[in-house]
RNA sequence: GGUGCGGUAGCUCAGUCGGUAGAGCAAAGGACUGAAAAUCCUUGUGUCGGCGGUUCGAUCCCGCCCCACACCA
């Protein structure tokens, strides 16, 4: 850590808390750009569900990774870290401090840990996996990873399919085990990295939740998702805000019911982002509603650099 | 007013042929390396509506009462 070095703020905390308003105060204090690190946001078809900052917020302070992709396109977090880190250096070239503000905890940690390389997964290999899983169920997923990788199977997840079925694309495409590749090893940057946790009491945080879903009904986000039909099966389409509403749309929930399940879905996503933000001791905490003691303590921070 | 069916965990309910009870959801805590707003793991003591009675023992049987719902008047 050197003052000559640039500097990227971290701005996180769990969804709603305020992000957004304090991203573009301390970006403004710093005459900076945002870099966005929210695994929904950067994409463009996506606007009410996923609480895009408005237009204009978005005019206040130039943003990079809003609206910015398209579903169709393939986002993850290793593209993120690339996407972000490329970002970051063409910001330092007019910029010492840049802003990061986001409420996905694994695109952060990409961004200022690294991802371990992965080898390339052929598409079809990665659908294959999919279909047999949805054909044959978990008992089937498990006895596969049993018998390709046991090594995955004694320390991994054996009941968590997502996981399992990473396991086996990897391993049918490199003949390894994707333990292998891991070497949960930290890449330092060079850059400073300082990080602003957002926090609020549980109650003002559902409050805050519970009153941003029902602005979004109001500006259309029914309309939103029906518009997006065709892209239903898309994975940044498994998102709360979305889910219900389909849901809604096939007769299987009630419009209020959907909007509940919205809310309850929504509080315990914050409450995961929370379990991941809490393990982080890097992060300083400050209250979401103190603007101005932030400001000081991002000063403060800088300062200390 | 009468009849019927209920009153069990925050909610919906199961159950105990009498030996003080358990599922789902919620909630709380946790994990997390190319789907991460995803995915997964752990955690269940509650005057079993109230008061009496029978019994060695009642949430369970009996009586009365209270409450909810349905139907009949």
């Amino acid at each position: 850590m050197n003052s000559h070095k640039k500097t990227v703020f971290i701005i996180c905390g769990p969804t709603a808390v305020g992000k957004t308003t304090v991203a573009i105060a301390l970006a403004k204090h710093f005459h900076t750009e945002i870099i966005s690190a929210d695994s929904r946001q950067c994409f463009k078809e996506l606007n009410i569900g996923v609480a895009r900052p408005s237009k204009w917020e978005l005019e206040e302070v130039p943003h990079h990774f809003i609206a910015s992709h398209s579903l169709t396109e393939k986002v993850n977090a290793a593209f993120f870290e690339q996407y972000a880190l490329k970002k970051a250096n063409e910001l330092f070239r007019d910029h010492d401090t840049i802003v990061m503000v986001g409420g996905t905890g694994l695109y952060i940690k990409a961004f200022t840990e690294g991802l371990d390389r992965m080898p390339e997964i052929n598409e079809s290999v990665r659908k294959k996996i999919i279909s047999d899983y949805e054909k044959n169920g978990l008992p089937w997923l498990r006895e596969e990873i049993k018998t390709k990788d046991p090594a995955f199977f004694t320390a991994g997840e054996t009941r968590n399919p997502q996981r399992m079925m990473r396991a086996l694309e990897v391993m049918e495409s490199t003949g390894r085990s994707i333990l292998e590749f891991r070497s949960h090893g930290k890449i330092d940057r060079d850059f400073n990295i300082t990080k602003i946790g957002l926090e609020l009491a549980k109650e003002e945080l559902h409050q805050n939740i519970n009153s941003r879903v029902d602005k979004m009904l109001d500006d259309g986000l029914v309309e939103e998702v029906i518009s997006l039909e065709e892209y239903r099966d898309n994975n940044a389409l498994q998102t709360v805000g979305y889910s219900e509403i389909f849901e809604h749309l096939d007769g299987k929930l009630s419009l209020p019911a959907a909007i509940e399940e919205i809310k309850k879905n929504t509080r315990q996503y914050a409450k995961r982002q929370m379990t991941w933000f809490r393990k982080d001791k890097e992060i300083n905490w400050v209250n979401a509603k103190l603007t101005n003691a932030i400001m000081v303590k991002a000063q403060e921070l800088i300062g200390h650099s």
